[in-house]
DNA sequence: GCAAGATATTTGACATCTAAAATGTTTAGA
DNA sequence: TCTAAACATTTTAGATGTCAAATATCTTGC
């Protein structure tokens, strides 16, 4: 467009600003479509896991993902978290984990306890009955994954691992994934 | 626990049998903690690369993830493709792929046409519209993706990319997926 | 003290999802 | 031909999701 000039000769050699701007353009294409390729295929790797361990959650465990996910996250925290704190860890929207909560307290796995010090939070537990049951899953859960990853050696797995992290890292920094929090997890690692 | 004795040394070299047990153990343990580990990664990766082009969809294009992932399978079959095809292409649910579709269908972006040689079946297809307003979208959405993945080199992409095949390969290999489909996706690479 | 703004949670309106039942069509085989 | 099994799609019920608005409660600065 009218931005002018800037007429730059590519390696051919025309004078011509279209065998630049050409060049780029390939270049470009051929970066993006790698970097699509590979989103696509992160995505169905990890969507065919999830599809299978929803799978295998339900049929031996009659749950779901979302509950194990909030369970994972209580388990580790034996204090018990606040919703806000749940929602920031699993990476979803505060009236979903609402929702899940309290099926999870209907079902008599966590219970909601009043926050000592501020009256607008709760504290969220896992109940001893909780505890048990998610110790049960959480066991045939790490199989399951161990299982499926299996596909890769010990070491393709570290350097996925240290890949993954760089990845993270750079997303996250690049934009701090705006205030109100909104998303979706399972068992969301904080490190 | 009366589950008695068992009283092991280990490495050490007791010629006692737990003492083995208690190695393989560990070295489970340790391949559990990794595999795990990676599978949460992964993850939260996903997750949020999700979280963002979601966003951005909304904010550019009033429109949503799976909207667009309908779509996009559209797209690269201008022939049209039938629902199940759609269900297994994106890995969701067939009552799925009927509510998206209706939605579409509602915003004249896609056409329901009755399959000929089978009463039972539709084609489904982009709509002149459709085309228009998915390439504007596949634009922008390339970029995101390139921006978002920025955080490797072209060298690691390529590495992951083969890495993730083989997982890939390795999870369909191992259990089919059971037919009734059921599933997620974003322009789940079908290759 | 106290009003204005930040926070924590819930609610409400809807869009996605799955799993399973219901419908309508095709296809094989007795 | 007739019927039973296989298929394609939709419907239904219910769980998850988001986003935005509504509540209730803190916190701050004056």
């Amino acid at each position: 467009m009218a931005s002018t000039s800037t007429m730059r000769k590519n390696s051919n050699g025309s004078g011509h600003p279209s065998g630049l701007v050409l060049d780029l353009e390939t270049r470009a294409k051929k970066g993006d479509h790698q970097a699509l390729r590979l989103w696509l295929r992160l995505l169905s790797c990890t969507v065919r896991i999830e599809n299978k361990i929803r799978l295998r959650l339900r049929r031996e465990f009659n749950t779901t993902l979302p509950r194990f996910d909030l369970m994972a996250q209580l388990e580790r925290t034996p204090g018990g978290l606040r919703m806000n704190e749940l929602s920031r860890q699993l990476m979803v929207s505060g009236g979903n984990v609402t929702g899940i909560t309290d099926q999870l307290e209907r079902e008599g796995l966590v219970a909601r306890t009043p926050c000592p010090g501020d009256r607008r939070a709760f504290t969220v537990k896992l109940t001893v009955i909780g505890v048990k049951r998610f110790r049960e899953m959480a066991t045939r859960h790490e199989q399951w994954i161990v299982e499926l990853l299996g596909g890769l050696t010990r070491e393709e797995q570290e350097m996925m691992n240290s890949e993954l992290w760089k990845l993270k890292t750079y997303i996250d920094s690049s934009a701090p994934m705006s205030r109100k929090g909104s998303q979706r997890s399972q068992t969301g690692e904080g490190r």
